[in-house]
DNA sequence: AAGAAGTTTAACCAGACGGTTGAAAAACGA
DNA sequence: TCGTTTTTCAACCGTCTGGTTAAACTTCTT
């Protein structure tokens, strides 16, 4: 039901997401758009690393970077994170049901399925 | 805000979703509590790599594993996707907010904050 | 045209990853 | 007790990761 053609892309978000450092650019970058310089400057890594942590990013489609001149502008893409989003919650969701089906059956008959 | 000491955890949480066959394996499991061998038997890969993949989802707190005679037997951890589904959340709604303020802004002014 | 500034790319490194096979450990059945 | 089953652990392999530095490329400034 869920196994559509996003499956590789889930893995992009979730190991974009993954990571301490690109969730830190993501903060940062959700007060507003930034250039590569301005996002990397509060890090303690270097510049380059910085920029391929947004390749990261934009590669899993939660961040997008735009010429503006010699600049590059990152911006968030906050519907990026509707896939990520939507599994977890249908998951969660399901997977409780089931758990709850279970309980049920092994509180009515006392025995456990197999 | 956000910023307890899950950060961490939510690594191991994004980490452990990032790969298919994980996510495969939390699927089957939805179905029911299994024991390793049960729940590795579908997949093409070795048995001892569906048993690393199981560490990996129960060090993320996803999935448990109790022994019971010499078999193992493997249970899904719904709540465990609680933090990862909060931080989407909260994460996805603030940074809208964000961009619906510039948006704003910038239709007011027209002029782009820096 | 020359140089400085902003980014990306390339080459490299140590460590983790996902996979394998084979051996070891623990519990069951005979 | 012995062999079988279930699972993990250890060693290994090729690839990817996050980090570095240095070089290259564009664009702005002068």
């Amino acid at each position: 039901m869920f196994n559509h053609m996003v499956e590789h892309h889930l893995d992009r978000v979730f190991h974009a997401l993954s990571d301490p450092t690109r969730r830190a650019i993501l903060d940062r970058l959700a007060e507003g758009e930034a250039t590569v310089g301005r996002v990397s400057r509060p890090f303690p890594i270097s510049f380059a690393a910085v920029s391929k942590h947004l390749g990261v990013l934009e590669r899993a489609g939660l961040v997008t970077r735009e010429a503006r001149g010699r600049e590059r502008v990152c911006r968030l893409n906050p519907s990026a994170l509707g896939d990520a989003r939507a599994w977890l919650g249908f998951h969660q969701r399901f997977w409780s049901e089931r758990l709850d089906a279970l309980d049920a059956m092994v509180g009515q008959k006392s025995g456990k399925p197999d």
